[in-house]
DNA sequence: TATGAATGAGAGTTCATTCAT
DNA sequence: GATGAATGAACTCTCATTCAT
C-alpha cells in the first residue's frame, strides 16, 4: 500500500519547493514590492496559476517560506550550541553559527528579512513575529541562566539579547547595500564585543 | 513665473511641511502599504494633485520624509554628544540622546523604519542609505577617537558601530510590535552593554 | 474502443447520473455562481477531469441536468393530468402536480432556477427554453381545448398559459428565498385563483 | 455659496448616469455573465479605473442600477395608481401601468432581472429582496383593502399578490426569450384574468 | 477510465500619475 | 495654486479546459 507511489505527493513537494526556491530569489534580489506572483512564475518558468495550485494564497507561500528558512537555520545552529560547554562557549557559537547560516545563506536572509518588513496580514499573526519572540526568549534564557551560573555578570538579560539578535538580525540589511561584506568577520566582532559586554 | 512672490516660497515650504507630517502619520499608522498618495492627502484635507504639485513623484516625497526626520534628529543629538567630556561620556550621550529621539519621536521612526524598509528606487541609490552609511562612520570615528585616546580597547570600530547602530535602528521594528515599550530602558541597556564591551 | 463492453455503457450512465445529481446538490446550495466543475467533482468525490470525460464541457453538463429534470417532471406529471375527467379538473391536476414536484423536488428546481436564470451559451439555443416553450404550448392546448368543450370561458389561451407557466415557475425564486415556504399552500391558492379566471 | 457650483458634483452625477445605463445596455444584451466591469467601461468608451472612481465596487453600482430602475419604475405607476377610483380599477391599473413600464423600459426591465437572478452578495442583503418584498406587500394591502371593501372575493391575498408579480416579473425573463413579444397585450390578458379571479 | 498538474484568459481592485479646468 | 477626473498598468485570484500518465 505505502508503496502505490502516488507521484501526486512528489511533485506537489517539489513545485513547492521549487515555488519557494524562486519566491526567495525573487525577494533577495528585487525586495518584497518585486515579489509578484508573476515575477516568481516567471522565475521558475511556469505560469502563475501554479502558485495559486500549489498555494491557497500568496501569503501562505510567504508563510511557506519563512517556515522553511527558519526551519533551516534552526537545524543549522541548534547541535552546534547545544554540544558548548559552558555559557559563554555557547554563546560565542550562537553568534558564530547564526552568522554562517547568514553568511552561507544570504539570499534566504535577505528573502526573510523582505518578508519580516513588508508582509502584512489582515488578521492573522505576522509569520514571523513568533518564530522572533521564540528567538529573543530563548537566547534570554541562555543570557540568564549564564548569568545564574555566575559565567555572566549583571546585566538585563532580555533587553541584551534584544540587542544581539537585532545586531545579528541587521545583517540582512547590511548585505542588501554590499552584498560583498564579510559576514563572519562581522560575526566575530560580534562575538567579542557581545562576550565581553556580558562577561561576570 | 515661479519667483513671482515671497509668498509662493512660503505657502511651499508650509505644503512641503504639511505633506510630509501627514506622510509620516499614515506611515506610522498603517506601514508602507496603506501610504498611498490618496490616504496621505486624505490624512491633510488636499487633493492628490497637491502632493504630485510640490513633489516630483511619490519618491522624491518619501525622500523628502526620510531627510527631515533625519536631520530632526541629527539637530537634537549633536549638541548633546559634543558637549561630552571624554569619548565614554560621548558614546552614553550618543546612544541616550539617539534612543531619547525615538522615544519621543516614535510615529517619525516608524514611518523611516517602513520608508527604510519598503521603498525600492529603480536606479538611484536608497534614500536611507547615505544617511545609514554617515552614521555609521561617524559613531565608528568616535569609537576610533576613543581607541586612540586610549579610553576604549582594541576591537574593530567599524564593526562595533555597525552593531551599536543596528541595535539602535532595531526599536523602530521593536516598538512596531509593542507601542508601549520603554525605549529609554532600553537605551540604558544598551549604554551599559556597549560601554562595557567597548572598555579599556 | 468505446462499445467493447456493455460495463463500459453501464458505467457511463452511472458517472452521469452521479455527476449531474452532484451538480444539482451544488447549484441547489451555493447558487450558479458557486457550481464551479472542481466543486461539483469534489461534491462526488472525483477528479474535474472525470466531468470533462463524460461530458463535452460544462455547457452540456449543465443541459444533461436541465434535460433530466425535465423528464423527471413529466414522468410524475403526465399520468396525474391524463387520468382527469374534464378540462377543469385537468389544469386543477396540472397545477398540483406540478407544485407538488416542485414541493418535493426543491433542490432540483433550485438547480434548474439557477441555470435557467444565469446560462448562457454562445452560440446555442437556452437549454431551458425548448422546454419552457413546449410546456407553455401544451398548457395552452389544454386550455384551448377547454374552451372549445365550452368549460372555460373567453381569454387568450397563450397568454393564460404564460402567467400560469410564470406563476409556478416563479416558486423557485420564492424557495430560494425562504426555503420552508409551503408549496402546497400556494399551489392551492393558485389552483382557485386560475380555476376561476379561467371559468365559463 | 449655493452657486458655488462645483462642477464636481455634475460631472459626478453624469458619469453615475451614463454607468448605469451602460452597466442596464451590457446587463440586457450579454446577461450577468458578461456584465464585467471591462465590458461596461467599454460600452461606454471609458477605462475601467472610472467605474472604480465613481462606485465603491461592483456591487455597489450594481446596486445603483436597481434603485435606478425602481426609482423610475415607481415615479411612473404610482401617479396612475393612486387616482384610481375603486380597487377593481386600482389594480387594473397597477398590472396596466406596471407592463406598460416593462414594455416601454424593455432594457431595464432586463437588466434587473439579470441582477436579481444572479447577483450574490456575501453578506449584504440581496439589492432587490427588499424591493421585491415590499412589492408584494403593497399589492396584497391592495388586495385585502378591496376583499374588506366587498370589491374582490374570498382568496388567500397574500399568495395571489405572489403569483400576480411574478406573472408580471416574468416579463423579463419572456423578453430575453422574444424581445419582440407584445407586452401590452400580455398586460391586458393578465389584468382580465386577474380581475375575474379576485371578483367577488 | 481516471487523475491532477498545468495553462491562460479574465475577473475585480488599487494606485501613481497626468492634465484640463 | 489646487482640483479631481481619467488613465493604464499591475496586482491577486478563479476557473474551464487540456493532456500526459
Amino acid at each position: 500500500m505505502r508503496s502505490k507511489s502516488k507521484s501526486g505527493t512528489f511533485i506537489e513537494q517539489a513545485r513547492r519547493r521549487q515555488i519557494i526556491d524562486g519566491a526567495i530569489d525573487v525577494l533577495a534580489r528585487g525586495g518584497y514590492g518585486a515579489a509578484s506572483l508573476a515575477a516568481i512564475a516567471q522565475e521558475i518558468g511556469v505560469s502563475k496559476g501554479v502558485i495559486s495550485y500549489y498555494f491557497a494564497g500568496k501569503d501562505e507561500m510567504l508563510r511557506a517560506v519563512v517556515a522553511d528558512v527558519l526551519a533551516e537555520a534552526s537545524a543549522q545552529m541548534r547541535p552546534q550550541i547545544e554540544s558548548a560547554s559552558g555559557f559563554a562557549e555557547a554563546l560565542d557559537r550562537y553568534i558564530t553559527s547564526n552568522l554562517d547560516f547568514i553568511g552561507t545563506r544570504r539570499h534566504k536572509i535577505l528573502a526573510l528579512t523582505e518578508i519580516f518588513n513588508n508582509m502584512r496580514s489582515a488578521d492573522q499573526p505576522h509569520p514571523y513575529a513568533e518564530g522572533h519572540r521564540a528567538a529573543v526568549a530563548a537566547l534570554a534564557g541562555l543570557l540568564a541562566a549564564g548569568q545564574q551560573a555566575g559565567e555572566f555578570g549583571p546585566f538585563p538579560a532580555y533587553h541584551a539579547a534584544v540587542a544581539l539578535r537585532a545586531a545579528i538580525d541587521a545583517v540582512g540589511d547590511l548585505l542588501r547595500e554590499d552584498p560583498e561584506m564579510d559576514v563572519r568577520e562581522y560575526g566575530a566582532a560580534l562575538a567579542g564585543l557581545f562576550g565581553k559586554a556580558v562577561s561576570a
